[in-house]
Formats: C-alpha cells, structure tokens, sequence
DNA sequence: CGTCAAGTTGAAACAGGTCAAATACCGTGG
DNA sequence: CCACGGTATTTGACCTGTTTCAACTTGACG
C-alpha cells in the first residue's frame, strides 16, 4: 500500500488537525472506494442535476463555474488533487454550478453513509472536514474580493498566489515549482477579465521577474513580490491551527 | 408571547422544512436568549477576533466586509433579520472579514452548546440550518458570478431583486415593497463598481419603470422586468423543497 | 507535416472610473 | 418652525483600464 501521507488530502488535512495511523489509513481507504474518470471539459456534474455523491479529487484538476444564458462563463473555484467538494450537499434538491474537468479528472465518490460512519469512527477527519468546507468558504468571499475591488494585475498575481499555496499544501510543489494546467481562458473566467488582457497581465508578471508559467508549469521566482503585487494575505486560507485542541492523540 | 411565525428566521426556515410547533417555540426562544445591539457603522464582529459565537439577526441590516489595506472596500453578503451566521465558524481561530451594522442591529448570540442541544431535540432545525448555510454559500457564488461577468446594470439590478427575495422569504416584505437601508456606497462596494456609476444606473432602472426606492423603501414596480434585466435566476437561493423528505411529522 | 487549440500583438472603442462641485435630505437644537 | 451641519445623492466633464476585433505566431500531438 502507498504511503498514506502521499495522498493529497492526508497532507492538506492534517495542515490542520493532527491525523492518527488509523486517521490516515481511513483517508487512504476512502481513496481507493468508488473511483470514477472524466475527460478534460467533461462535467462531473452539470448544473440543475441532483447530487449524490460528494466528491474527493484524487488527480487532476477540475473547477465550479456557472454559464450565463448568452454563454459568458464565471470560474467560482479550481478544484486541486485533495480537494474535497460539499460536504454537505445532499441537502440540496439540485446543483446551482457545475462541476467541470480542466484536465483529466480522476476521483472518488463518497456516499452520504460516508461522512456518518466517519463522525463516529474517525471524528478528527470529519472536523478537519468541516475546517475544509469553511476555508473553502473563505476562498470564495477572498474571490469576490479579489474581483470586485482587485486591479487586473492584482487579481491574477492574487490567483497565481493561492493556486502555488494551495499545491504546495497538499504536497503538490517541488521547490517553488508546480502543474499549472490552466489556460489563459481559465485564469481570465476565474478573474473577470479577458483573455487578452490576461495574457498582457501576465508578461507583466514576467517581466518584473515575479513568475515563470510554461509548459503548463509555474516557477514562482519571487514569491514575496508576487504577493505584494497582489496584495495577497494568508489569513483567509486559515493555515494557522489550534496546537492545544487539535494536536494529535492516539487512544 | 408573540406569534412565533413572525420571527424571521422561523419564516425563513419554514420555506424549507416544516418546523412542528415545539420546533418554533424553540426558535422563539433561542431568539431572545443573549440579545445584544450595535449600532450602525460598528462591528459586531471584526477581521482578526475569534469568533465565540453564531448570530442570529434580529432586527437590522450589517453586512460581511473586506477592507483591503489601502480603503478599498469590498461588501461579501448582506444579513438580513432572520440571518444566521457561520453555523461552524467555532472551528476557525480567527475571523478573515468582518461583521458590520449596516443599521442599528439588534442580535442574539448562540454559543457553541446551542448547536449540540438542537441536533439532539430538534433535528429539523438542525437540518434547516445546515440549508441555510449551504444557500449562504450559494449566495457568494452567484456574487462572484455577478460581480465578475455581469454588467453594471445587471449587478444592481440582480443585487435589488435578491435583497427583495430575500426579505420577502423572510416575511418583511409587503406586497412589492420592502424596507431597503443601504446607501448607493454600499450597493456599489457590493457590485464592485462606484458609488457614481451605481446613481447613474439606478437612474435607469427607475427610468425603464422597473423599480423605485425612496426614503429607504424598495418598491418593486417591475419584478420580471428586473429579473430579466438583472439575468436574474433564483435557482441559486434553492427555494424548492423536498416534500417527502422534509414535511412536518409531529411525534 | 498538418491541424487545432492556445498564446501574442496592435489598433480602436467603450464601459465605467475619477474628480469636483451642486443639490437634496434628515435629524437636531435653538 | 427654521436654521444648521453632516451625510447622501446627483450632475457634468474628462480620463483610463479593459474590452473588442482581427490577424498572426507558437506549440502540442497524431
């Protein structure tokens, strides 16, 4: 069996709890329970359908967007390898977005039973869950921020920004290196903005030797810089935890 | 004791499950334990502070907010009487935005304790709480959509059709008007756009007999017309129940 | 080596921003 | 009841960041 800390929602989740062997073994179960593929452009679920499953990104990166009827298109979210989408949404009668595939999407589909056998058995997992679910929260309230009140280099620099943190969280950067497999298209739903201007945004980033972005992969050259560049804060990714309350106890 | 239904919230809620008379009491009761005020302009809760308990608004208008550090302002969601906040906010050290009065506010505190009881006796608020949230999340997507890939005229126009579906959900509307506190700043630091441009839009609003809003009074003049103006789909606010699951049952 | 998607460039247009002054509104105290 | 002061709204003139459109280049892949 692989080593469960290799998985990307071991690493991210025990950011914030102190996960125990049995912890981390269960994730890894979960892992392997139900594993489905999409193509990239495919949805995993469409928008009005009802969902059944919640789903945990095992490969690839996928993302919540929502179409206007004359086809301008609003990426809510980029969903990473470790990602863990809607805890609780079997509550809803039907999806408001869509949950699409960037690139070839490998995941997991947990049933609603799941998260009740876990509050009991493993309570640590379902509250680093419910830690998940509220930073993903504060992920979207930082993305209006970001594209109500942000310039256009600030909210792509910004993007850029938490995209590396967020990889390099769940184990995913080498160095100050990881995947970007997004398009320019990509970043400018994300941002609000235009393709074109995105493009003319991101030589700017480049040229004042803040990243490079190739290859479908970004070398942040100057991470302090970018974030100034974007006035990126931390705090809402609430990567600080609680030591006393949280910290791990094998029983 | 007044009419329980004449609580927001319990209106609110009952949109979505149906709450048996012990479960309304209970929220009768819940809303007059630990009333605090504030008045407008202060916070109740601000970026940086622990959180240490869910509010429950009671009467009043505050807002989520974003400063960034050099003023701009970015507003992340109107609370209206009848709002809850942060069902699972205990788990966070610290808050990313603050909580703001919009008007004078008047509020009850839930501690942490609260959430345990009502899981145990009264499960469908419980559940009615749990679709709240996740509907105050749908919230902040369609904010992000709005403010991201909608026009100036379409932004306020969404913006006013929901704060009207909104407070008429609550029971606070009356026909088609509704009380409406915000300032033109506030309607633009909401729609990322300024205080300017959102007179000027609203002027056209008025001029296309779509609505009027004098005094601190919304009225409505046009509800499809402002949808359509607005691309407005209330999907997102999730108002469709599930009957057979979530009906009354008396024990 | 051809094809299709993604990235880049330039020129022109415009939605919305900025600045500054004028007006209306509203509660308060004389 | 009116004058006052502070806040919110409205107006006009001008400006600019971003969009639009259309063409061209590069890159990935079978």
């Amino acid at each position: 069996m692989e080593d469960p800390m290799l998985i990307p929602t071991a690493a991210k989740l025990s950011a914030f709890v102190g996960l125990s062997a049995s912890d981390l073994n269960e994730l890894a179960r979960l892992s392997r329970s139900d594993v489905q593929t999409t193509a990239a452009k495919m949805d995993l679920i469409s928008e009005g359908e009802n969902p059944r499953s919640v789903k945990l990104i095992l490969r690839g990166w996928a993302c919540r967007q929502k179409l206007l009827p004359d086809g301008r298109r609003q990426v809510l979210a980029y969903l990473l390898p470790g990602d863990i989408c809607d805890l609780h949404v079997f509550i809803l009668r039907a999806m408001d977005h869509s949950i699409t595939a960037v690139t070839d999407v490998t995941y997991a589909r947990l049933g609603e039973t799941v998260f009740e056998e876990l509050a009991d058995a493993h309570p640590r997992i379902m509250q680093a869950l419910l830690w998940d679910a509220l930073v993903s929260s504060a992920i979207q309230r930082e993305w209006t921020t970001n594209i109500g009140r942000r310039t256009a280099t600030e909210r792509v620099a910004h993007l850029l920004c938490e995209l590396f943190l967020r990889m390099r969280l769940a184990g995913l950067a080498r160095g100050n290196v990881c995947e970007m497999p997004l398009t320019q298209i990509d970043v400018a739903d994300a941002t609000g903005l235009t393709a074109v201007h995105v493009n003319r945004t991101l030589q700017a980033l480049r040229a004042e030797g803040l990243i490079e972005w190739r290859r479908r992969e970004l070398h942040i050259r100057d991470l302090d810089g970018l974030k100034s560049a974007a006035t990126f804060d931390s705090n809402y990714l609430h990567l600080d935890h609680d030591e006393d309350r949280l910290s791990v106890r094998e029983f």
